[in-house]
DNA sequence: GTCTATATGGAGATAGAC
DNA sequence: GTCTATCTCCATATAGAC
């Protein structure tokens, strides 16, 4: 029996003990990056048999999901502080950001043993099927932040926005997660000057002189994120 | 001794066994991916003993960095011929990216078992210490391409612009990877498209209005790009 | 110099005793 | 629930035949 299906005894110590283990894990990841880590050094850091880490969780891979969920529990709250907190699109997206690099600054190192990975067809990346709720939970935290702004953008390509603001969210954390600048300084610039020319973008979006960027654009996106 | 160092005896036929051994292991790289496939089946498909790889090539990744150098050398005189050929910055960016697909194309399932690696400490990654010198040659394609065209653009970006359309060429060719469309139709929509962005962006660069751009644009240029 | 045969050591994962 | 013992499969190393 799985531990997620228990209903009376041990309930309590065995969350306790997955929850050692996934600790332990993240630790060891840290230290000796997710593919050197082995499963050994894991449940010995934990004070368990190899037995016993693969009783609570199935995989390797599957002890990174669960920090990921656990990650995205942890932030849901703070994000959703943003905003209603924030009243503008600068103020959202900065918080939203931002709060993501305070959340993930603990584990930048771990997400770096992780996020070699962008092929989609690996089970760990943040575009494979695997991850896709967390994925669209997180796109739609874009999506509120834009829709409550109105910004003003061309109708075929105004859609889009949440999912481009998002990647380029990830791009920031890609970034970051290998910047070995003191203090990650040149993510720094790079998120303030960047999230300054894309306002300013927005701002000018709509003039004449743009005009002829608008359908080109749509058709870029609908081709890139349309189905079929 | 490495074959590398023959003088006399069997060059021929060891070049030979080696090529063998070389494109044997593309096959399997490209039919199991690269982490699932084995040296047992590299050797296996070359005909050779498990031993005979191990001859030729000191790792499994010293056999894709043969790949990589093979690919480079055999780009080399068609990328030449696109810089004396082409006459405008368009002809060349077009040219150097479009021969990169034409060249890969064969091997677009066998990048994908590779690139999946973002990662610079990772040796096979396009970012990492051991693969600079492929890496600063094509630079240099881009290089030529924007100095023969005098593309007009402010002194604190202008320099960064080679590695930038560098970096959008990688961009491109990883979407390509994993690019399910028929015929990769949905990247063919991404590259004309947004050169075309691309094009008219550096072509209205120097106006009024995009003045409050340029100390932003080359801060970040010089944060990400600038050591120390 | 070229290669075969065999050995080593360690990984992820599992079966079944406690 | 947890542990021990064990399985299978791998990258890599090496001894020595041709």
């Amino acid at each position: 029996m799985s531990p997620r299906s228990n209903s009376a005894a041990g309930t309590k110590k065995s969350a306790e003990t997955r929850a050692r283990i996934l600790e332990a894990a993240l630790r060891v990841f840290r230290e000796r990056g997710f593919e050197a880590a082995t499963m050994r050094e894991v449940s010995a850091e934990a004070g368990v048999a190899l037995g016993g880490a693969y009783y609570y969780f199935p995989s390797k891979e599957a002890i990174v999901m669960a920090f990921y969920e656990q990650a995205q529990a942890e932030m849901r709250p703070v994000l959703e502080a943003v905003l209603t907190e924030g009243r503008t699109l600068e103020a959202r997206l900065r918080g939203l950001i931002e709060e993501k690099f305070t959340c993930f600054g603990p584990n930048r190192k771990l997400l770096g043993a992780l996020s070699g990975h962008t092929d989609p067809s690996h089970s760990l990346s943040p575009f494979s099927s695997e991850t896709a709720d967390i994925r669209n939970a997180d796109i739609a935290f874009f999506e509120r932040a834009v829709t409550d702004s109105k910004v003003k953008l061309p109708a075929n390509i105004l859609p889009y926005l949440p999912r481009l603001l998002w990647m380029y969210q990830m791009g920031l954390i890609l970034f970051w997660v290998y910047d070995r600048s003191p203090a990650q300084r040149r993510t720094r610039a790079l998120f303030d000057g960047t999230l300054r020319m894309l306002l300013l973008t927005l701002k000018i979006a709509g003039l004449p002189l743009l005009k002829p960027m608008h359908k080109i654009a749509g058709d870029v996106l609908h081709a890139v994120f349309e189905e079929k």
